[in-house]
DNA sequence: TCTTCATTTCGGATTCATTCCAGTTTAGGA
DNA sequence: TCCTAAACTGGAATGAATCCGAAATGAAGA
């Protein structure tokens, strides 16, 4: 299996997107972060560490194209900022109430919070699922 | 059945909440605007509109407050304002990409997009699955 | 290798939801 | 009716994210 970084090159390669000295460093710092699911700042710090010359804007520009091509996920959450996933497969998203930390656990495994807590140490206090798509209406009209 | 109204101003009661006519107002307005999982500027108008004086500060004071006691449910989303949701039941919500609205879909029943599809006349292209609890390490700490 | 130009980046200004704060009002128990 | 903690106010502050015009640059073609 070739490497979440390279794959991610090839990726943007595809698409026409160019390969930017920026770019590169984001996506190091997504991908060497990934089990902390990084923030824009997490990210912008991570890249200027590595000698790399780049924005905040162009640090959110850029990964907000990653997501709306699909490359990377993002994770939306209230009064903190966005988080990102390199991580497409299908997994649940557990999220400490306490320290904040996110962590991953794999389907298909039972949804059930009784076997979360036995297999992952982790004991649900509240659940939300959200699916997103297109509406009856939407998908009537045109446009 | 109790009216939902009724409901959750018993419940201001039950936790020694005061009953002011402001509170009053947003919880019209939650209970009215329910199908909409309206937002705070959608409240703040509503309850302004029925003659109530009431400030943008206090509906956000208040639907925070109501959503720490458990009377209404927090939906956070990205650049776009929070929506609150007095249906504490079961449920998932169908967001739509287009228009925004966001429909209710009450469980059990199949979680399958296939099905969703069929019964709802949603179409889902992407789900959100998040579980909030305590990680191992917070439920080892004391504090 | 050089030229060209659409793409990308920059950084400062801006937006907008939400929170904060200090002063004022008020619900509801005594 | 009085008293006090709780609630409310509105303007300022915060912070994430976006916008914008100008400058830089990747990479395709000559």
């Amino acid at each position: 299996m070739k490497r979440k970084k390279e794959e991610l090159i090839d990726q943007l390669k595809e698409k026409g997107l160019k390969i930017t000295s920026q770019r590169l460093a984001i996506v190091d710092a997504l991908v060497e972060n990934r089990h902390d699911h990084p923030g824009a700042t997490l990210i912008f710090n991570e890249a200027r560490k590595k000698s790399a010359r780049v924005s905040l804007s162009t640090v959110y520009a850029t990964l907000k194209e990653f997501s709306e091509y699909g490359l990377i996920r993002q994770l939306e959450f209230d009064r903190m900022e966005n988080r990102y996933d390199v991580d497409l497969s299908d997994h649940v998203n557990l999220i400490c109430n306490r320290c904040g930390k996110i962590f991953d656990y794999s389907i298909p495994a039972s949804l059930e919070p009784r076997d979360i807590a036995r297999k992952a140490g982790f004991v649900v206090t509240d659940t939300r699922l959200e699916f997103h798509g297109y509406c009856r209406d939407c998908l009537k009209r045109p446009d």
